[in-house]
DNA sequence: CCAAGCTGTGAATCGTGATTCACTTTATGT
DNA sequence: ACATAAAGTGAATCACGATTCACAGCTTGG
């Protein structure tokens, strides 16, 4: 016996993988899910075909692996609200407002994300990170619930409502997007009206001012 | 030249058109539209491979058809509510009812409908009819506002968001059914809580009391 | 009854893309 | 240098369903 693994190896193994991911990610944040094949991975990672066997059992896996890869950031991305020192309402608004900014600074990998036909296994990882989304929010409407900042209602189904109401207004511009016939948008705006709806479905009716509004809409870059 | 379409024969072959779609429809009530082969709906409507393309051009125009049957239903239904001489937020109220509990009358065929992975040409139907939800929550919003009962908002976006707010709660437990683990589930209470998030989002504060969301709990069958 | 033109059939064909595999190249430890 | 075990390759294979097509059975007006 000769060969044995060695740090370096192990490294160059890990460096190939992330830059199968990377170029698995760009493809995406271009066409989609639906552009992404082995081959064209594969081609935009430098590899032959054959090679993505040596770091994903299959396809399905690949895909896997960026699903969660990217919807993670931008779950961490909510997480990370919720823990800053806002007050439940400030820290709802502010999701709202980032998560809109965020998917309009990758309309097609977002859209990809939330909303584009997958494969099954696929389709079931979303539903877990949606699942994840709503638990920040939950955690977030309870704190409010018990601060007396937001009515008492079912948070659960308030989170899950939170996540709908602020992925299907995005929706029909990202698909644009993804379609290729990127129109502009004011997506400010549109974080505008969605975040008062947000609070206002919790009963946060003067939880927030319009000053603290037209501060999170003036942060927006 | 000798033969010539008779009333007769156009009325066999709208009914075979007409059963086809229908075995169509019970696959998708079954196993969706990933359960839809050109091979089993034909089988199921007790014709050949062959003859379905003496309905259909292709499989895509049957499943177009299909979608658009199914869900014009689902929204002339809430048409038909927003129509009835109701308050708005009465209105608004009884479509969540409605909404939810058709959902889960057919829960698969709704999962199919409202969020399986699609061909690409039918996700654009579904944009399509979701747009066209919107349409009438959002009729039914501007009635609201006119009338001084919602707030002043921006009622397209606001529109969305209740299309989104009404959906996404269904869609963990819909999927369920999907994969064929179907729990028992209390969509009615589910139905009443969604209710109250909406008319709070729109700033509908006061305008319906316990008595009118019992009600509609009430007559949820 | 006949010719012309539908409609019905289902096995064979085709297209798409994932997956495999026999072979080459590279890395490791003795 | 050598034997061994991975990693790299890309053309060939495979799987899956939609679609086609050559032929058979009906309908119709003349």
């Amino acid at each position: 016996m000769a060969y044995r693994e060695t740090p370096k190896t192990q490294a160059r193994k890990a460096d190939t993988k992330a830059k199968i991911l990377d170029a698995a990610r760009q493809i995406i944040a271009l066409k989609g899910f639906s552009g992404l094949t082995v081959a064209t991975a594969a081609k935009q990672a430098g590899v032959a075909t054959g090679s993505m066997y040596r770091y994903f059992p299959n396809k399905i896996e690949l895909c896997t692996a960026l699903f969660r890869q990217l919807s993670g950031r931008e779950v961490d991305e909510m997480r990370a609200i919720a823990k800053l020192d806002l007050s439940p309402a400030q820290a709802l608004a502010r999701c709202c407002f980032n998560f809109t900014q965020r998917a309009f600074r990758a309309p097609v990998q977002s859209y990809a994300l939330m909303a584009e036909p997958l494969d099954p296994a696929l389709e079931m990882e979303r539903l877990v990170y949606r699942r994840a989304y709503a638990d920040v929010y939950q955690s977030i409407i309870e704190r409010g619930i018990e601060a007396g900042d937001f009515e008492e209602l079912d948070s659960h189904t308030a989170s899950l409502a939170v996540v709908g109401m602020l992925a299907e207004p995005l929706l029909a511009p990202l698909h644009q997007f993804y379609c290729g016939e990127s129109a502009p948008y004011d997506s400010r705006k549109l974080a505008l009206s969605i975040s008062r709806l947000c609070l206002n479905s919790l009963g946060a009716k003067d939880q927030l001012q319009d000053k603290d509004f037209n501060e999170q809409f003036n942060e927006y870059a």
